[in-house]
DNA sequence: CCTGAAATTGCCGCTAA
DNA sequence: TTAGCGGCAATTTCAGG
């Protein structure tokens, strides 16, 4: 199981039933029946068989950190010095364990990993960028652009 | 309400129920309220303060864009030709409307702003990217980075 | 359609300013 | 004393079979 074949067809209520779970992730399953046009049952097993299938990773709060003391985000590139293995390894490790990271992805490009991190106010982000990041294995060169102001909430994805 | 102020005071129970919300959204309010030592009564009134107070901004299905037919992932720098109120205006329009546009931020720094966008392959990337991000009013430059690996997945904000 | 569990609300008691 | 917070109990709604 876990890693799940890509594509477990996808019909018209199920594509329904993602797009109101993306929107409101608890909504009660006998209100999000009637929305998409089935009776509460199917409509659970759906969701079930989406769950197990990977196709609904998780239910999660979506917190504003601006409301939550952290007003601060940013976009870091970073570019590592080597590509090794072990050198990789021990980077992501480090991203892991620093919460301020929300989110890091690995890139094609110049710069190697784009990082979207969050924090208090520019001094902390200072000393994550330069006493954390900069000081992890491999990290050659960073480079950081700050959130101005975020034109798209947390997207859904088309479906 | 809706813009409500910054930080309506979080306690530790507070803080704790935000930690289990984003990574269990749709846990019961029974458990939830075990896990943090309360019972459920004071526990659904916290919850329903951080939703008002929009410390919560709603709660999602997490959809993996790869079990759903949009295996590319990319994220694109755009510049603007001008900064005219209207022509920003008109460029988030544009960028609101295009689902395949899963964020949107205004940045700091050389480019104006960074998209993360997911497509069903190249040749809908390609289609989009010349198409319809190049033709969008303002766009001056693009300059797009393709995601190879998603190190942390959505993550939660530190509370 | 039925049964047990959960969400929600009213009401009361405790504590701190 | 009052505002704020927590808990119990009753009611309505929901989940899951």
């Amino acid at each position: 199981m876990s890693k799940a074949n890509s594509a477990p067809e996808l019909d018209a209520a199920d594509r329904r039933i993602l797009r109101v779970l993306q929107r409101d992730g608890r909504i009660a399953v006998t209100q999000l029946a009637e929305e998409v046009g089935l009776s509460a049952t199917p409509c659970l097993r759906r969701i079930r068989r989406l769950e197990e299938a990977g196709v609904i990773a998780r239910y999660a709060a979506l917190v504003d950190p601006k409301r939550v003391g952290l007003p601060i985000q940013a976009f870091v590139q970073v570019a590592l010095s080597s590509h090794a293995e072990e050198v990789a390894e021990a980077f992501h490790k480090a991203i892991a364990a620093r919460e301020e990271v929300l989110a890091a992805w690995a890139m094609s490009g110049d710069m190697d990993y784009l990082l979207h991190v969050v924090a208090a106010d520019f001094d902390a982000y200072a000393e994550f960028a330069l006493k954390a990041l900069l000081r992890m294995p491999g990290v050659k060169e960073t480079r950081s652009s700050f959130v101005l102001t975020a034109l798209k909430p947390p997207g859904a994805v088309p479906v």
